[in-house]
RNA sequence: GGUCGCGUAGCUCAGUUGGAUAGAGCAUCUGCCUUCUAAGCAGACGGUCACAGGUUCGAAUCCUGUCGCGAUCACCA
């Protein structure tokens, strides 16, 4: 039983006893700094039950609980506030019981617990990823594995937007522009070749619309008569059709995209259990059109066209297939979804990382698949994240606006080296270490800057005023592990030393206290869905850290009793440190 | 216009069952490295919690309205 529950208990004991009254639920907060005690009893809300002024009811039951409870040590009552003083062999056993579990605050999933499934990045496979993918990629990345910490068996998954008339795009335009370049014969990475082909095909795009509009069309006939984007749709049907020598093309370059994305998501640390791909799932989306139309929850309209009716539940009517048979974007959901499960039956619910300009989209899919009669489709959850914009506004891929992931992955290391050389504190390694170093430091910030925001809000991203690297960021909190680090290796002894008899220094309590708040913390992450959680929490814990080691000696303890256990506290610290950042998808350094 | 989200210090953000004088970082200013890593610590300065009502012993937090910003309302994805 914890420390909580106990006091909740006794608090209700004292309330009966005293008051002779039923107390439904004790109301505690952390005692603020400027107080004597550790935790506190709220004591408005029980006026409800008991008669009398706040003040006295808290003498009472602060002697009450003094008398009959072993931890508690003492009290003291401020306005409606009962501060609760708690003995230090409470903490200390408490440490004991922790000291020295790697695993501290994680849950070890139940084989038998069903399996979340955890969608991310999904990028068009027409040009290189961005900074907007950076914060879906690093979002999903850390969201399940907050899952998995909290004990929920869990999959990484995506789908990847291979096909339509955006690739068709990319593809058309090497095949006029391209003179047969390859990523080898041009040296540039394969996503960034498509993407540059992407672009010109808008250039070339612009142009024929201005000349048809000098030739007296309106803007919206030259949109739509332009030959380019004619000659694309007609490469999409081919497409559709098999046509072997587009389908060829098609799989070329597809294929040196992904060889470009993989680069840049080993570089981001992300990785995915089971990848999908649109053009094999939208075919099954068809199928259960099909389904759902034959037991009613769709309807055909005289064109052809397939719908669901959703005023009813407050929505509009959703198209869920064309006139002409071919799939929309929610057929293709509707299939992928469905297929999810049924290539893992384990799995009981999904989150879906995708931006909050499509949250509209997924309150209808969303409501599709439960009027389909689908159990698990109560469990699927939109993870929305605000949009990353820069001072300019959005990014635009085709205006060539976008601030790139890997030119933004290799300035942040760029800085971080900066940084580290200034300070020269990395003698002895080697230059392959040093570049690693600089890589955990400029990630660090990087993922740190992004994921400690609440995901639903918009992120201002500023190039010209680079990522802090010092204050509340990630290099801060690595900076501190490092420092624990250095302080083990010189412990010796200390690290597995025996003491007893502590009487705790501020610090060390308040440190205590922090800890102790870990593995609830995991579990908020994960029923939130939020990083950020995360993310303030390993702040706050290091900030802890640095104020007891700049405030009190750790080697240097009068006698080795304290240095014990001061070694083994910084000790614990840094695993929780290593663990939280884990969640984020963020490595610390040995030395920094 | 309908729907959804956001609005807290000059800037970036915390503040998740409604609780004490609203907290951090950056920036500005003061101190602290012959002692465990100063990417640090200790402190100062900085707020009509967008605005107006309401509920409550108590509201940044819940409700209503207003304003501002964003998204969405495609046979696009």
């Amino acid at each position: 039983m914890n420390l909580q529950d106990t006091l909740s208990k006794y608090v209700k004991q004292a309330v009966k006893d005293i008051f002779n009254a039923e107390l439904e639920t004790v109301e505690f907060q952390a005692t603020r700094k400027e107080f004597a005690g550790d935790i506190t009893v709220v004591v408005f809300p029980m006026l409800r039950v008991v008669k009398g002024n706040p003040v006295q009811i808290g003498e009472q039951i602060g002697a009450y609980l003094v008398k009959h409870v072993e931890e508690v040590k003492g009290y003291n009552v401020v306005k409606g506030f009962l501060n609760v003083e708690i003995d230090d062999t409470y903490y200390l056993k408490f440490f004991t019981s922790i000291s020295g579990n790697a695993e501290y605050g994680f849950v070890t999933p139940e084989p038998k617990d069903k399996a979340i499934m955890v969608e991310y990045s999904s990028p068009n496979t027409n040009k290189p990823l961005h900074l907007g993918h950076i914060r879906n990629n690093l979002l999903g990345y850390s969201v399940a594995e907050i899952l998995k910490a909290s004990g929920k068996k869990v999959y990484k998954t995506q789908i990847i937007n291979d096909r339509g008339i955006h690739i068709c795009k990319s593809m058309l335009a090497w095949k006029r522009y391209g003179n047969g370049e390859t990523p080898e014969s041009t040296g540039l990475k394969g996503d960034k070749l498509v993407g540059n082909y992407y672009v010109k095909f808008d250039q070339e795009y612009k142009n024929e619309i201005k000349e048809l509009v000098a030739q007296g069309l309106s803007e919206e006939e030259a949109k739509k008569q332009a030959p380019i984007l004619l000659e694309a749709q007609d490469m999409l049907r081919q497409w559709e059709a098999g046509d072997k020598e587009v389908v060829e093309l098609w799989t070329k370059m597809n294929g040196w995209v992904y060889e470009g994305f993989d680069i840049t998501y080993k570089n981001l640390g992300v990785d995915f259990d089971h990848l999908y791909y649109e053009s094999q799932t939208y075919l099954l989306g068809k199928e259960f059109v099909t389904e759902g139309l034959k037991s009613g929850v769709f309807y055909k309209k005289e064109d052809g066209s397939v719908w669901c009716d959703l005023t009813e539940d407050g929505l509009d009517e959703k198209l869920v297939l064309r006139a002409d048979g071919t799939a929309v974007y929610m057929t293709q959901d509707i299939g992928t979804a469905i297929q999810r499960i049924k290539d893992h039956p384990d799995v009981g619910g999904m989150v879906y990382t995708v931006g909050n300009e499509q949250d509209y989209h997924f309150q209808v899919l969303f409501l599709i698949l439960k009027k389909l009669g689908f159990d698990w489709a109560k469990n699927l959850y939109h993870l929305s994240y605000g949009m990353v914009d820069l001072p300019s506004g959005k990014m635009k891929s085709r205006e060539g606006t976008v601030v790139d992931a890997d030119d933004l992955v290799d300035e942040m290391a760029a800085t971080a080296k900066e940084i580290s050389d200034e300070l020269g504190k990395l003698d002895g390694y080697t230059e392959e270490e040093k570049i690693e170093l600089y890589k955990t430091i400029g990630l660090g910030a990087l993922k740190y800057y992004i994921l400690k925001v609440d995901p639903k809000k918009r992120i201002l991203f500023d190039p010209k005023e680079s990522i802090d690297f010092q204050g509340n960021t990630g290099p801060f909190i690595q900076y501190t592990y490092a420092r624990i680090q250095s302080i083990l290796r010189k412990a010796g002894s200390a690290l597995e030393g025996a003491y007893s008899d502590i009487e705790l220094h501020e610090k060390e309590k308040e440190l205590l206290k922090q800890l102790q708040l870990f593995p609830e913390v995991v579990q908020n992450g994960a029923n939130y869905h939020s990083p950020a959680l995360i993310a303030n929490y390993t702040y706050d814990l290091v900030k802890e850290f640095n104020s007891f080691y700049q405030n009190v000696s750790i080697l240097g303890a009068d006698n080795d009793n304290d240095k014990n256990f001061r070694v083994q506290l910084s000790k614990m610290v840094g695993v929780v440190v290593k663990n939280a950042f884990s969640l984020l998808g963020i490595n610390v350094p040995e030395r920094m």
